[in-house]
RNA sequence: GCGACUGUGGUGAAGUGGUUAACACAGCGGGUUGUGGUCCCGUCAUGCGAGGGUUCGAUCCCCUUCGGUCGCCCCA
């Protein structure tokens, strides 16, 4: 193959758009519902938007596709997630000075991450996200979560579970950071190079550590809630009151941790369970963050979003056998039965087209016996057959597949014996075919 | 970034150091000269991911490289 897409990209194919339209209308209603705009933000920022001082993850360490331009100094970076670039926007647009806070905001998109390719994971995926940010109530954490818990459960999935935890406040937080470090002191000369390096930047990730957990060390660790303050307590329990009240149900994770840095209280993941998932399962995930705002420039408010992962999400819809999208069929083929009879065909494809209809024709002088095997194939509800007898008479054949009946009709009359035929149909059903000649009266 | 497995037509796949690369599905043509979905017949890879090397000869052996899959790490 002399040419083939670069490691981890994925072309979306015409035969799998389906699936994405339903997901893209499914995010739009669910977001219409619940009063969140749609933003949309740079596919690429300036390179400091996304790698903040003090982050310490891998996602911005180095695995982030950062360029430099050859006539420019200006460091650039394809968006490895989108929750930077939508505070970024809100500052720059001092959004904080609108007067319906908080800004309610969702935004779908591509998301590039330089990591080796896995089930569930690509170099280019795309996420659907939500970010509220300009309020600080517990319970509006319970709303975004209740907003993407609604929408999964809309798809009918099942095998899901929300995993929650606390970060606590800046100073629960820096109370836990030093008690582990404490807590590691004299055994972080034994653990993963990583680990040492988290020691250092930011010991809470040690407790997501794979390599060491089994050591003793890692077995009594001294938990967060003995290190949160009251009000990071209290904020904490208000959240999981919130859950139960819309019958969320969720599981307390001492050990979760998020990977971004910028997480302060509220911290989630919405995994798959079902076995079928492969190791990446989270489907959605995300927390509060204090302080975001105020680092890009804007003022001290907090906000809180997640991301979804929709090619995640769709694994999982695989995963417990729901169907997303359906392949639309053809309201009329039109048969062409000799190579003379070709312009009369594409002037009643063209009429019926013009009438709304889903229509197509052959054009590969293929026999009548293969244009019909199409029709077949695309789900036509009619074939309108046209060769010389036709030419010669002015009329066309139309066939219901359906029924079987076939008639004769003039030129003049074919729209209003479609129009008919579809009616009929409709009412047979009590499906509403949404064709746009039905909208323009 | 590390590891394991893997790469033959539109698809699923067999196969071998040596003139024509099985078979099946799909497609196309015909049997049925203008009515499909069954059946039967025919046809369909100058090509075995790419580039080198070994060889009289390589899809098959060796090297490199690019993909894919899954796991680790990380994360949606």
């Amino acid at each position: 193959m002399a040419y083939q897409m670069p490691r981890g990209t994925q072309d979306i194919l015409p035969k799998d758009i389906s699936k994405w339209h339903q997901l893209e209308e499914m995010i739009r209603q669910f977001t219409y519902v619940y009063g969140y705009d749609e933003i949309r933000t740079p596919i690429f920022e300036h390179t400091n938007v996304f790698k903040r001082g003090n982050d310490s993850s891998d996602m911005v360490n180095k695995e982030m596709y950062t360029f430099t331009l050859d006539n420019s100094s200006t460091s650039l970076t394809l968006r490895p997630e989108g929750t930077a670039g939508v505070c970024r926007s809100f500052v720059e647009h001092k959004m904080f000075g609108e007067p319906d806070q908080p800004v309610k905001m969702y935004y779908v998109g591509p998301q590039c991450r330089h990591e080796r390719p896995q089930k569930g994971r690509q170099r280019i995926f795309h996420q659907f996200g939500v970010e509220v940010i300009g309020a600080k109530h517990p319970l509006l954490d319970v709303e975004t979560i209740s907003l993407g818990w609604s929408f999964v459960s809309a798809l009918g999935l099942k095998d899901m579970k929300v995993l929650i935890n606390t970060l606590g406040d800046d100073a629960s937080r820096d109370a836990y950071r030093a008690a582990l470090k404490e807590h590691f002191k004299n055994d972080i000369d034994s653990m993963c190079a990583d680990c040492r390096r988290r020691y250092e930047q930011n010991p809470l990730r040690i407790l997501d550590c794979k390599v060491d957990k089994e050591k003793e060390i890692m077995q009594n660790i001294p938990k967060m809630q003995d290190y949160l303050n009251e009000e990071s307590n209290a904020y904490f329990q208000q959240v999981l009151r919130g859950l139960e009240e819309l019958g969320i149900p969720y599981e307390v994770d001492e050990r979760l941790v998020r990977g971004l840095d910028y997480y302060t209280h509220t911290v989630f993941e919405v995994v798959s369970v079902n076995k079928e998932m492969g190791s990446q399962s989270t489907v959605f995930a995300g927390g509060r963050y204090d302080g975001l705002i105020e680092y890009f420039g804007g003022p001290s408010i907090s906000g809180i979003g997640w991301a979804m992962g929709l090619e995640r999400l769709i694994l999982a819809c695989e995963a417990e056998g729901i169907e997303l999208g359906e392949e639309p069929a053809l309201d009329a083929y039109v048969l062409c039965l000799s190579p003379q009879a070709a312009l009369m065909s594409l002037r009643v494809t063209t009429q019926l087209r013009a009438a709304g209809y889903r229509s197509d024709m052959d054009y590969l002088n293929r026999s009548f016996k293969a244009q019909f095997k199409t029709v077949d194939r695309r789900h036509a509800k009619i074939a309108v057959l046209i060769g010389e007898t036709e030419m010669e008479q002015g009329t066309v054949n139309i066939k219901e597949i359906a029924t079987q009946v076939q008639q004769t009709v003039a030129m003049d009359d074919l729209i209003d014996v479609v129009d008919h035929i579809f009616e009929a149909e409709e009412e047979s059903t009590g499906h509403c075919a949404c064709h746009a000649h039905e909208e323009e009266e």
